[in-house]
DNA sequence: ATTACTGCAAAGCATTTGCAGACTG
DNA sequence: CAGTCTGCAAATGCTTTGCAGTAAT
């Protein structure tokens, strides 16, 4: 007798910050940092720590839940729900507009690498440059 | 009448610490961090202090000297001499060992995105996995 | 002599950790 | 009830900044 259709994951311990906080990575519309979603998270009233977020969401990553999106100049990591398909983005150096890219070109990539013994287990990719509004300034 | 063979960058202010940088960076078998940069210096009987490193970092990627090579897991950045090759690096999560890449997966990529009306200034690429050794392990 | 650079200390950020009390299953 | 999770505070690690004395041109 499930709520919603929520897809919670298996042998996770279902409390107020986790639910809150997968919620947030749910509605949003492109990758967040863990301040972000603290701050997403008092605007709709269910405030948790910034402590439990990195908490929560250093789990869920290592569950699959989520994933580490992109990590900006500052250093700031961005998560967003893994959905399962990798992606990866073009920041604007202006406005900090984050574009998804279509398609990952280290497909053909990775393959090469593994010929040449070493094993690839992920990577991180970040495009920058300015969005075609910041351009013309 | 120049010294060694020596190519300091135009008008740049020909200090202790800052060709000391230089020297452990052209010395440099791969990208370092600051902290490494700074004990290595250490090593040599020419101590700088951190922040002072830092600041010849930026500065030094400011007029193209250097450039921010890789940013590890830990947020920690990688530096070393521009050769006016752009390079990416494969970092082994076992032993930390770090393998150049031949070649940039983003070559034919970038004109691609230019043509969807965003202007490309730079990337950061990292790729992880176990190098052959450790993947044995 | 000027101006820029460095040593040093202290601040800034993002992230992590420790601990006791609160909550889940 | 037992074990896990959270609020909170404090620590950590990388990097930046402020300032006064020092060195380069």
């Amino acid at each position: 007798m499930k709520e919603t259709g929520d897809n919670w994951p298996s042998d996770l311990k279902k409390t107020k910050p986790r639910q809150g906080v997968l919620s947030v990575l749910e509605d949003a519309q492109g990758p967040l940092s863990a301040r972000e979603i603290c701050s997403e998270l008092g605007k709709r009233g269910e405030s948790a720590w910034l402590s439990t977020v990195y908490r929560i969401l250093e789990l869920f990553v290592k569950r699959g839940v989520a994933v580490k999106a992109a990590v900006m100049s500052n250093e700031t990591a961005l998560y967003e729900l893994n959905r399962a398909q990798h992606k990866h983005y073009a920041i604007c150096l202006g406005c900090h507009k984050i574009m998804p890219l279509n398609n990952c070109p280290l497909e053909k990539f990775v393959p090469k690498l593994e010929d040449e013994d070493f094993h690839v287990t992920g990577h991180n990719l970040e495009v920058y440059g300015y969005c075609g509004r910041c351009a013309l300034k």
